[in-house]
DNA sequence: AAAACTGTAACTATAATTGTTACAGAAAGG
DNA sequence: CCTTTCTGTAACAATTATAGTTACAGTTTT
């Protein structure tokens, strides 16, 4: 129905900061991992930013890791941050208010909409990113990795430990969203 | 997450049909109701006869109408007669292969969009046209509609007595496919 | 043979997403 | 301070899916 990724990559990101343990990464090295431009990344943190799943930080030596654990972050969080309208789109052009089905369909199909919405709700609710990290771990060398792109981890910080400075979780970030609208 | 009003509109059309009671319709009067070109309803009623859930004859006195009960029909049907390829997408570019995130996180989105849309089908699954057309009575006169678009009724067959010839439920229609995969 | 429809090709138009280049501004570290 | 390295974001171009149009061959009815 969607010929649209976002949500794959919106994942996929955080699946790799999961993966990269609290590592800051910087655009480049997820727009790799990715295999898309790093403005196209640099946007869609924006997004998960704004609602609250990452932490960036500007400037040298900045990026952006998870502002959770990964237990704390479901997919629903990520699906919601990204502001879809639902699986499903109402007609186009409203239908003709001549016609006593074109009338009220509308209505309707927006509730059954609805009930389709909450039933992919309730699936993605269940997942967390840990999860994702979880079912990715058994794949990892059953195929043919090169070499793995690995963020060299000068240091290591946990979570907890690490006093980043001016960690934003996305506030004046309004455009990004005029960005998408327009 | 789609832009996309396929559903909503091959909803539409079948509730149209099962409204009229087996009148068949031409695609001029459904393109009235929906709002559209009629040759976008071709197209669609096309895609639905493929999938026999309607069926149309050509020629003077033309017209399509459902195949089967509407309580026979349900939304699945409908959502499986347009191919949709899920309700989300993976990559449009594949990841990286040299990451041990990038290579494997096809593979296990893929399952978490399978368990996505296993609960979608199974919602669509429990609501037939019949229902629809049931959740349109009560709003049917609650709303300012001017004149009822009534199909002329000047005959009026049921479906078990009606002997359409020739009916097709979608035989050589391997170009609708083909429109929309190109 | 004329009229009324469907099926379908062949385009054009819209709109969403994705990809790019460019640059202002923030932080780190001399 | 000045340079380097990043993010945030504007401003477009490119791509893709869907929707809308025009045109016409083929089918049926009368």
């Amino acid at each position: 129905m969607s010929t649209n990724s976002r949500f794959a990559v919106a994942v996929h990101v955080l699946t790799l900061m999961a993966w990269s343990d609290d590592e800051p990464l910087k655009s480049e090295q997820v727009a790799e991992s990715v295999n898309t431009n790093p403005v196209v990344i640099r946007r869609m943190l924006c997004e998960l930013a704004e609602a609250g799943l990452v932490v960036s930080q500007t400037g040298s030596l900045g990026g952006s890791r998870l502002a959770h654990e990964p237990t704390e972050t479901t997919l629903l969080d990520v699906y919601q941050a990204l502001e879809c309208r639902g699986v499903f789109s109402l007609h186009r052009q409203p239908p003709s208010r001549e016609c006593p089905v074109g009338v009220n369909i509308e209505t309707v199909l927006g509730e059954v909409l609805q009930e389709v919405d909450s039933a992919v709700e309730q699936v993605l609710a269940k997942i967390t990113i840990n999860d994702v990290v979880q079912r990715l771990k058994p794949c990892v060398g059953t195929k043919t990795e090169k070499a793995v792109n690995k963020v060299d981890k000068k240091k290591h910080y946990s979570r907890e430990q690490i006093p980043l400075p001016q960690l934003r979780a996305g506030a004046k970030t309004r455009r990004a969203k005029a960005f998408r609208t327009v």
